[in-house]
DNA sequence: ATAGCTGAGTCTGTTTTTCGAACGCAAGCG
DNA sequence: CGCTTGCGTTCGAAAAACAGACTCAGCTAT
């Protein structure tokens, strides 16, 4: 990576965000989610430059975030798939989603919505304790020095 | 700013994908909401070049996220808060750590734990359907073209 | 009172990234 | 055989980020 200072090592936070924070990362992890796998789907769509496209995607299958994956249409060529670690971002595009529409919403409405398949119901985000189960915003948490056991 | 295609104006996420998507903005964000608040804190600690982080600050500020605020020092000076606009980034920053820390897991383990400061419980962040309760991954939600009542 | 310190920037010249647009290439198609 | 398609690579120009010196105003120790 370019800017090998730009991650303090040690936080879990300052890693992922170093890869997601990278100019155009998110936009395309965005299209991946929307369904978006072709190359020529991605520039278009995004209008992005090729060069620094080819640069994304490979740095995302280089972390293990998209794989590529053989299909054929007339001759084989490559597209590209979320992995497991790749699908493990919803809840992150999710926080994004949720943040923006309340926060930074478009004046026309969104352009999609998402539904539960199953009973219809609406989709949030949410952070919650894991013991008992209440909601949680920056103020009920506590930061300590990490418990090494 | 300087690339406006990067984010289509119609949506959500990509809106806020293409603010928190420059190089520094989420890491500065974590570091406001582990506590840093001055400008030469942020420098130091990020080890950020001192012109692009006026630059994000103004950025930050200008979106409502931070704002600016007087403080004493011997003399009159200014730190940087959280708005509620920026508050309500806590689910995006904790999806992120939650991804980070199952995902791409630093060698010495996490440099900060974090607990339910009534309960001492874990922090998680999830996604939720808000009919049924259910947690949901991509593949339970359906897109669909925007529903315009 | 004066020299030095501090915090929050600004300025400048250099290096990195990104950009747009053209080019490469290998199959399949008409 | 030349055209099209999909996925890139290459290149010179433009934008962003970089390091580090400089500014400025008021406080503080001499």
């Amino acid at each position: 990576m370019a800017h090998a200072k730009l991650a303090d090592p040690q936080c879990t936070i300052s890693r992922s965000a170093a890869l997601l924070g990278e100019r155009w990362t998110l936009l395309l992890l965005r299209q991946v989610f929307l369904g978006t796998r072709r190359f020529e789907d991605f520039q278009t769509t995004m209008d992005i430059s090729r060069s620094v496209l080819t640069e994304r995607l490979a740095e995302l299958v280089d972390e293990g975030v998209l794989r590529r994956v053989a299909y054929k249409d007339a001759r084989t060529r490559y597209e590209y798939r979320l992995t497991e670690k790749g699908r493990a971002l919803y809840p992150v595009m999710m926080a994004l989603r949720d943040w923006g529409s309340q926060w930074m919403p478009p004046e026309d409405g969104p352009s999609f919505d998402l539904h539960h398949r199953d009973c219809g119901g609406d989709v949030r985000a949410k952070v919650e304790c894991t013991d008992c189960g209440q909601e949680l915003t920056a103020r009920d948490v506590r930061v300590t020095a990490p418990n090494r056991d």
